[in-house]
DNA sequence: CTGAAAGCGCTTACAG
DNA sequence: CTGAAAGCGCTTACAG
């Protein structure tokens, strides 16, 4: 540094990349209430009070006064300290099974939006579905004090559930549902028979499906309204066709592999989910198979990649983002003591290349 | 319900769907103490002393005593009582663009887990790289004590960064780098020289970048990379084949379109993104171009379902999830006062099927 | 080693 | 409408 520039510092000017300077502490109301010259329960109840006019909880000026003050300072309340009196966070804990998804992801963007709406932020956790992993990460949401949960993980075994509730924690589901407990899911049965109508008046009639988890309600609804649907039109499918997968690429390929291992490949393929159907795609391709030529593919969600895929993806729309939004809203409901009904949205099919539709 | 069975209700049960019981009040440091039969500053000592010899922090037996009833109750101590007094929130707010792109959420995952390890909880807000939604996220984040911050969404110009500084939170960064912030990310200008490299041996010399976003150091780099390894070889990649897009699939289509319209395509195209090059491959594929065989197609990042896809994608891989453990390790040391060291993790390239190695 | 006290920041009956 | 006080659950000097 040469003499003219260290001419030009200021005096006193900290070293780069310090801290400019000692930041100034946090304003507490302790400061806004003495800046305004009121008691500090005075300043606490203006600027908690409702900014209507209906019942004014001060005089005109001074809460005017007050709440310049705080607003000049940046005030905000300590939820330490707010939550320690009033033994309540404003926070929402979340556990998935895995953020990765971006189907879980979306369903996440949802209930932050709508959370952060209705005045409360939110804590993600994802569980893997590992029932151990889930427990741990409850009772740490519990610990940090969280006002509610809600589970995008549920087993449709609920006993887990049973539990919490038996705690007398506040819970909402999304995505999957499980006894009955206040959920908000696709209508996957109905989703099922869409995918089964559709490959149906193809004129399939060798059918296979990647029916995923088997504790989750996702895939066995899906599974179930598939099958359902074909049966209703006189069409069974082997067991040995319906194999439960991981919701990945992953495990849509393992999957398909094994459909494809047990004898002459099926003319069409129902995963219960995109990924597993994109994997799906690539044990096809592997095995000499053109999907949506050879072997049909059906997946389920929509995800935004489907209808990118050099063979575009046939599925089942789901309203993923909606879904967390309405979660929170059921949420928000049941917290006030609301007795709230399960929320089904509806799905939609969308026909791609993947089942000769480009 | 009949009689009987209204017979084997237990008296007083609640009617089904209600919280079982009244749900025991949470213990609190008073109960444990006062079931042990001492202070609340002696448990208080006692559960936070290290579980290690060392300095005893209270007698043999009375501090197993107090081990053991804390146990017994699951006490937990309550947050915002830790808070409120040590002005500590072992919190960590974690700012991504989007958690739906799946390399943010696996970075995430990798925050998530290194933080529980190191005592801290986390939370994530999605801004999607708007600028306006980075400060009210940061604000929310501090209105909520966290104790410091990690931005996965950093603007290579560090404006925003600065001010915080300045405010004297704590944070790091990590995927992009920006200014001389201490940062966690790929060595992206050597992952550019890899995709470069990799095309030029294979005798490429008609080239395309889609760059991802001018703001974000990750595209800067990449290209800047790519760039540099093509006029090293000899080989200029024309300005109007230089395209900024987003970091997805809609981006990549819509970035690749562009190059389409304004001439010949190019044999080789290197998107800064996996999820880019899959929408470039949508776009290609629209065009009536078969990518690996017409168009030689690499991406960055290597996700999962990129080995999967139809025409598996050539692609350079990049540490994501070590990136958010790394994150976090950071994070710590810079917390306990360490200056701490930009860290530039190592790049791979895979090749595959969509640069013709099959 | 242990207890008693103070106080972190906030809200909420309780008086006036 | 406003102030004074109590107390949420915790930790940490301070004595002893």
């Amino acid at each position: 540094m040469s003499a003219a520039e260290r001419e030009a510092q200021p005096p006193g000017a900290a070293p780069p990349g310090a801290a400019q300077c000692e930041a100034a502490p946090r304003p507490t109301l302790r400061t806004v209430a003495h800046l305004a010259g009121v008691h500090v329960s005075t300043a606490s109840r203006v600027l908690n009070g409702t900014s209507d006019a209906g019942v004014r909880s001060a005089g005109q000026e001074k809460a005017a006064r007050i709440r310049a003050i705080a607003a000049q300072l940046g005030y905000t309340p300590d939820p330490h300290g707010t939550g320690l009196r009033t033994q309540r966070s404003h926070l929402i804990g979340v556990l998935v099974p895995r953020l990765v998804d971006i189907v879980l992801a979306t369903i996440y963007e949802g209930i932050e939006q709508a959370s952060a709406t209705a005045g409360f932020s939110t804590f993600v956790a994802n569980t893997g579905d590992d029932p151990q992993v889930q427990r741990a990460r409850t009772s740490m949401m519990l610990a940090r004090r969280v006002d509610a949960l809600i589970f995008g993980d549920a087993y449709a075994d609920a006993r887990f559930l049973d539990e919490t509730d038996a705690r007398g924690v506040p819970f909402v589901l999304v995505s999957r549902r499980a006894g009955d407990y206040p959920s908000v899911t696709c209508d996957d049965d109905l989703g099922g028979r869409l995918a089964a109508q559709h490959l149906l008046e193809q004129g399939h009639r060798d059918l296979a499906v990647l029916a995923g988890e088997p504790y989750a309600s996702t895939g066995l609804d899906r599974t179930a309204g598939f099958l359902a649907a074909c049966a209703e039109s006189g069409v069974q499918v082997p067991e040995c066709r319906v194999v439960f997968c991981h919701f990945d690429t992953a495990g849509g390929r393992t999957a398909m592999q094994q459909v494809l291992d047990v004898g002459a490949p099926p003319t069409a393929v129902f995963a219960v989910n995109d990924f597993a159907a994109i994997g799906a795609m690539g044990a096809l391709r592997d095995a000499g198979l053109v999907p949506g030529r050879d072997v049909a593919v059906v997946g389920y969600n929509d995800v935004p990649l489907a209808a990118e895929l050099p063979i575009s993806l046939t599925t089942v729309r789901s309203p993923m983002h909606q879904m967390g939004v309405r979660a929170v809203e059921l949420l928000v409901r049941r917290l006030a003591g609301e007795a709230v009904p399960p929320v089904l949205l509806e799905p939609l099919l969308v026909p791609r290349a993947s089942t000769g539709c480009a």
